[in-house]
DNA sequence: AGGCCTATTGGCCGGGTGGCCAATGGCTAA
DNA sequence: TTAGCCATTGGCCACCCGGCCAATAGGCCT
């Protein structure tokens, strides 16, 4: 089932755990076929160490300190549009799916996946490309996906802090019903009956980060 | 630096993914003085074998399938008040650590740590008892930590959902005017200047999970 | 016993909320 | 080009919010 050539597969990972990087080095490093060239715990390194190395595969976590993850794929996607980008991470939301395959991702694999089938995602990414193998989601349900658009997005980001209408009008330099117009987008789109709601499914869909 | 006794230190992992499961075990069967001797994804499972294998350390991830790790821990401490459990997770939430601690944990480490830190935390655990290597926190914030009240938790869980202060009174069974009063000590008490602030706050903080 | 926290309830009131009506211009997918 | 979404703005209006005033009662710690 592998390719013609049989040189190991050059893997980077990027966690900010630790634990998890050297648990999941340890992992790869005993299955045959695979070598972990390079790994990395934050944005700027992950950067500095994928161009260093160009691994075959980028192992990719989504929680970063500093830059995002999905800022650090469409950074690398920049400059290298044929990179092979592995997202693994603990996230189920879509926003996070939906983002990741949005900005060149091969493929979106969750770590409550069994190892086989991360080795099998990898192998997938590297050969042929493609595959997204999402794994179970526990917290997943099956809404209606309307997406936010940029500017809800920013309006719900000042709702979340707790401001008024007519202080977000101010804040984006547009009038009180503007904002009000918004705000009443982005109760119907994520099917909320109040504002408070509203942050509360921020928050469950990813739109909204801790 | 290690107790009287040469046996291996007997763990159970209790984590819902896979792939930090397989990792771990990996990582902590590699290291001389840990034996894996049980694994488990979810509370029902980890009750079971935690019961059958009575292991000398239990590592604990809080985010399971089913129960909370805490509940989990709170049963096991029910019925083994002598128990060493090391809660081992990804959360750096105050309110997780505050809530593992008061239900008997003998430590609390992030995921974000040195795998040495890990190792010498579980033996600290198992040998001394006690130990809480809590790591670097990165969204950790120093706020005053006012902890609020049962009933106050129970009306931000309805807060939450968009519910007004009428309708939380009557699902309550209470009075308008008391969820209102409520909901001003919510305010008060996580620095919300409105619900809907109060709601972030509440996410940020680990009191209202996703 | 006194102090402090929690839960409960009341009224008053300025300001905020969200649904409904309707309109304009720009941009994009069909 | 026509349809549809997006961003923008306006008024009307019933209802909700949260601060401020004040009160009663139980529990717990000192």
């Amino acid at each position: 089932m592998r390719a013609k050539t049989d040189r190991a597969i050059r893997l980077m990972l990027v966690d900010d755990h630790p634990v998890m990087r050297a648990g999941l080095a340890n992992l790869l490093s005993g299955e045959p076929g695979f070598s972990v060239v390079a790994q990395a715990s934050d944005a700027r390194s992950a950067l500095a160490g994928w161009r260093e190395h160009r691994p075959d595969v980028l192992l990719l976590d989504i929680s970063l300190p500093g830059l995002d993850g999905i800022e650090v794929l469409r950074q690398i996607k920049a400059e290298a549009p044929q990179a092979h980008v592995l997202m693994l991470t603990s996230s189920e939301a879509k926003e996070d799916v939906r983002q990741s395959m949005a900005a060149g991702a091969a493929g979106y694999v969750t770590k409550n996946v069994d190892p086989d089938v991360l080795f099998a995602a990898i192998r997938d990414v590297f050969e042929r490309q493609g595959v997204v193998a999402q794994g179970e989601s526990r917290t997943e349900r099956d809404d209606v996906d309307e997406t936010l658009s940029q500017r809800e997005q920013e309006v719900l980001n000042l709702v979340r802090q707790g401001f008024s209408n007519g202080e977000i009008g101010r804040l984006l330099g547009i009038s009180r019903r503007t904002a009000r117009a918004h705000v009443s987008a982005i109760l119907r789109k994520l099917g909320a009956s109040a504002r408070t709601e509203a942050v509360t499914r921020g928050f469950e869909r990813g739109i909204l980060k801790i």
